[in-house]
DNA sequence: AGCACGATTAACT
DNA sequence: GTTAATCGTGCTC
């Protein structure tokens, strides 16, 4: 039995974020006109969704605590701001969609389609609390301490075996990946600041507050 | 050639 | 306890 640590929160935004027990029943995945909007719009109100992956029989579910707004051909940390290439086509497809991409030669991605069809843009899905099924999302992160399950933008992808299969997945109809309206956020926890690991970018592309993420309320409910 | 990262290591306070 | 630097890895273009 492990004694419930008091955790702060340090370099992880939303470390310390917990989202309440117990689970709620699932619901439908969220519609189409959710993601049919503007990225930043999206990216804002993905906080506190439930990000549910669904695993055989399984159903592993996570809070959304971080994300990152990615918006458009304008934008050079964007994938699609080289325009149109096999990899980055799905972002231009319709909204509601999984982009899922490798990188550094070890770690997969999420991202969720944005805008409507035709219009490039995703929002990075960086952080999420685990929800359901944690016992077996352990089981698949054998090893590391409960704080790194889920808290990262590859190790959630590990954690809920997102992987290049899942690109393209369409989250509307929600078979293997869906997410699910689970709890309010108030702006009053929403932060925001500079996006994550984009040095290659413009100036104004790298200092643009595009990351969103719940500040962890310290001391008080 | 270059990465929308994270594990590890090495320095700090 | 923390932050800063390094680099593996393989897919994309």
């Amino acid at each position: 039995m492990v004694a419930p640590t008091r955790r702060r929160s340090a370099s992880l935004p939303a470390g310390g974020w917990s989202p309440p027990a117990p689970p709620p029943a699932p619901r439908a995945p969220l519609p189409r006109e959710f993601y049919a909007r503007g990225t930043l719009e999206v990216a804002r109100d993905l906080l506190g969704k439930l990000l549910v992956r669904r695993l055989g029989g399984l159903r592993l579910s996570g809070a959304i605590v971080e994300v990152e707004a990615y918006v458009g051909e304008a934008d050079t940390a964007c994938h699609a701001s080289r325009g149109r290439t096999p990899r980055n086509e799905v972002m231009y497809g319709p909204p509601g969609h999984a982009y899922v991409y490798f990188t550094y030669g070890m770690h997969w991605m999420l991202n969720v389609v944005t805008e409507p069809e035709g219009r490039p843009g995703a929002v990075l899905v960086r952080s999420v609390v685990p929800v359901e099924g944690i016992e077996e999302i352990r089981a698949i992160r054998a090893g590391r301490p409960d704080r790194e399950l889920t808290s990262g933008p590859a190790r959630l992808c590990a954690a809920l075996r997102i992987d290049g299969k899942l690109d393209a997945a369409d989250l509307v109809l929600g078979e293997d990946l869906r997410v699910e309206d689970f709890r309010a956020v108030p702006e009053r926890d929403v932060a925001t600041g500079p996006r994550i690991g984009i040095d290659y970018a413009a100036p104004k592309d790298r200092r643009a507050p595009w990351r969103f993420w719940i500040h962890s309320r310290s001391g008080t409910a």
